[in-house]
Order: C-alpha cells, then structure tokens, then sequence
DNA sequence: GTGGTCTAGACCACG
DNA sequence: GTGGTCTAGACCACC
C-alpha cells in the first residue's frame, strides 16, 4: 500500500502522511473507506506504531480522515479538505518558485521545469 | 550582510550557505572580492566561528568561493559554477513541481503559481 | 577495520575517508553493508565522534554512502560513484606525472615507476 | 620570473621552491647564476621576505643554490643534486601510483595516464 | 590577524 | 542508541 525510502531525509511519518494524502487525494482511497489500523500498517512497513500514529494524528487534524475511537480510521468527506489542500499545494509550490528565483533562475526557465514535470507519464 | 532566521528549521551553516550563494549568484558579491572573515562573521551573527567555517567549507567545496589560508575567503570565478548552479536549480524546481503534481494539481495551477511568484517585486 | 597514522601531516578526517574509499572500492565493503556507528568507531580510534563524523558526511556527499538517521551509515549502490570515482583518480594520477615531468623527469622514468608501483603484492 | 597561485593549498613557501627547481633543473637557469634577493623577490610577489628566505633556506639545505652572506644566492653546480633530485621524484611518482592503486585503478588505467601526461606540448 | 583542525560536551529528532 | 547540529575553547600553520 505505501513503500518507504529509508535513504529519504526526512521522518519517517511525514512520509507516511504524504502516501496517505496522495493515495486520498488521488482516488486511491475513496471517501468513507477503512485505513489499515495503526498496528497492521507498522507491522507491514517494519516501522514503530507511534510513528503511524503520529501521521494518523496529523491527517485528522488536517481533516483528511476521521477517527472512531475503538474502531478505526476513515477517510474523511472531501468537502472538508478539498479547498485546503490545493491552496495548501499552490503555497508550497509558489514558495520553491521563489527560493530558485532567488537563486537567479530566470521566468522562462522555471516555467520550462513545470512543463518538464509534467511531460513524464508516471507520477 | 546576511540575516539568519532562528525560526528556521533548517541548521545554521545551511542557511549561512543559502544567502552566500544568493548574494554571489545575484550580484551582491563579485569574482575576487572578499568574504567577511569567519571570526568576523560569526560575531556579527552571534554564531559559533565553527559554524562560519562550515559554510564557507560547502561554499569551497561547490566552488562558489576559494579559500587562501591566512588571507581570507574570496569569490570564486563564475565559470567555475555557472552551469552546475542553474542545472542544480532546475533540478530542485522540476522535483517541487512533480511534488505537488502527485498531490493532485493540475499544469495550469502550477504555471499559475510561477506566475505569481514571479510577480512580486521584492525577492 | 581502520588503522590511524598519527604522524601523517593531514587532518584525521581525511585518513578516515581514503581509508573507508578503500574498504568500498576495494570490496572490503559491499553495497548494503552496515558502516561501524559514529559514536562506535571514534571510540574504536580513539578519536572524537565528530571527527568521524565529518569523514561520514564528505563520504556520503560524494555518494559513496547513504545515511538513515536513527539507523546508520551504509555503503551506496556503486552505480552512483564508480565513475566519478575512476575519473578522479586518473585526475588524480595524471596531475602527480605532470608535476614530476615539470621537475625534468623523462616518460621512461615515469612508466618504470608504475611498473615498479605495481609490481609489489602488498598495497 | 615566478607566478605564485594563491588558491594553492600548500604554503606559499613550498610553491617558490618547487618554481625554483623547476627553473633549475630546467636550465632556466643555470650553475653560478644569481638568484633574485630575498627582498626584491618578496616584493615582486607581495610576499613576506620570511617566505622568501624559508624556500632559500631549503633549496640550500638540499644543494640546489649556494649562498654567499653579503652577497647573495647563487646556483649551484648539478653534481651535487642531479642524482638525489631524480630519485626524489621516482619516489614522489610512485607513491602517487601506488596511492591510486590503493584506489583501484589497474596498471593499464595508470600508463594511460602517463602517455596523456606527456601528450601536451605545454608544461 | 587569517583559516583549519580537533576536542569536549550539550541538545535535538528519530526509533 | 542512532545520526545531526551547535557551542566553547584550544592548538596549529601561515603571514
């Protein structure tokens, strides 16, 4: 379901909440459907349990998914993210634009990359 | 000459490194001038001269600067980094986009967002 | 595993990282492999932790290993280095002849001292 | 009469020496000649006359030049180096090979690098 | 005075 | 316990 890259830098859970939100967000998962438990899924990625806990903690409070206590975690109504996120994606992206253009990166050359990235067929 | 942002995550060093590299690849600084000294920079910044001196050791390393033992640290010849720069920017800005790509948006959000950090004035 | 020369004129650092060049390109260490801990081989050279650590991340810039923090350093897939690592030794060697050549030594002298730098068992 | 290169890591000392020998051993000047004084050399190349003086200091120590107090310095007669001038660079060649062996480049990779050496016209 | 190296000891994030 | 960062203070070489 989700695959780790050990050599990645960062913690472990943001790249458990990253997964989580590209698998939502991409249709992987549809609204309503059952998460694997924070048990199982740290079994399957050989990982600590709180560090799916961590990530399932911050997917709730950004409104991802849902929580029932005793019973496991959901994956949320769209309504409540949807809007967030993009405008979350669209800062993130804004903000790295700036940083190489800082750099000295040129207009031209930063809309080239966008058209690049999205040239490639897999994601 | 350099302002550091204590709020930032990132360590000290890596930031001292980033506004170096903006300051020479922007103009601030010229081929053969001289870098403040890392004692002298390191008071100014409240900062461990351990800290200067791991900086400008990246910087030498990347071959934005050349060191003279005794002397001083000074710009390096752009030919020496031109290229690599621009490739290294590039690189960093394709990987940003494919980023928010598998985060869902669309080309036309993502050229929208270049625009816009482009727009601003101040950098 | 790695033998320190106190009275090599160059930085400890430096000896750690040909040493560890030479365990990996030589096959003493192989892709995958676990590196001995920072904190375990600075006390195994008697040697401070930092200073091993300094060794680690030169390596691991150059690719030659891949760290996981809270995990450990091991050695990177060879693809990555092996290259640039045979480029920079010609470099390397290619610098020394010309050096010697300027001194007035004769393209006879030099191939009879790769001959007799190749002929004992022992490196 | 001698270009110091200040982006050189070794002290400037050992860089006029070796600029030394090398107009010596070849015939850029030659036995009996006057060497430069300590203190106009040091002028020419902006240098500290202490500089100057620790590269005569050497050069005499190892038979290169023969100085006259009062005077000045003064090539000496080949005999008394040629032989140990020529062995020193042997030595200084092989270890360089056997450094690059240790590195594992083959036999084959270092003569190539020897007949590259001696292709270029210019020294 | 300059840069360069090393040590000692502290703190943090991750697991 | 792992690596990573930062500080403080010392010593060295070069000039």
């Amino acid at each position: 379901m989700i695959l780790l890259d050990y050599r990645d830098k960062r913690p472990l859970y943001e790249q458990v909440i990253e997964k989580m939100i590209q698998l939502i967000a991409g249709g992987g998962l549809s609204p309503g459907d059952k998460l694997p438990s924070v048990r199982s899924l740290a079994m399957d990625l050989s990982v600590n349990p709180n560090t799916i806990q961590r990530a399932y903690n911050a997917l709730e409070a950004d409104g991802y998914i849902y929580t029932v206590t005793g019973r496991g975690n959901y994956v949320a109504d769209p309504d409540a993210w949807k809007q967030d996120h993009e405008s979350a994606l669209e800062q993130q992206l804004t903000e790295a634009v700036l940083q190489v253009r800082r750099g000295g990166l040129t207009k031209e050359q930063a809309l080239l990359c966008v058209e690049k990235a999205f040239l490639k067929e897999e994601v």
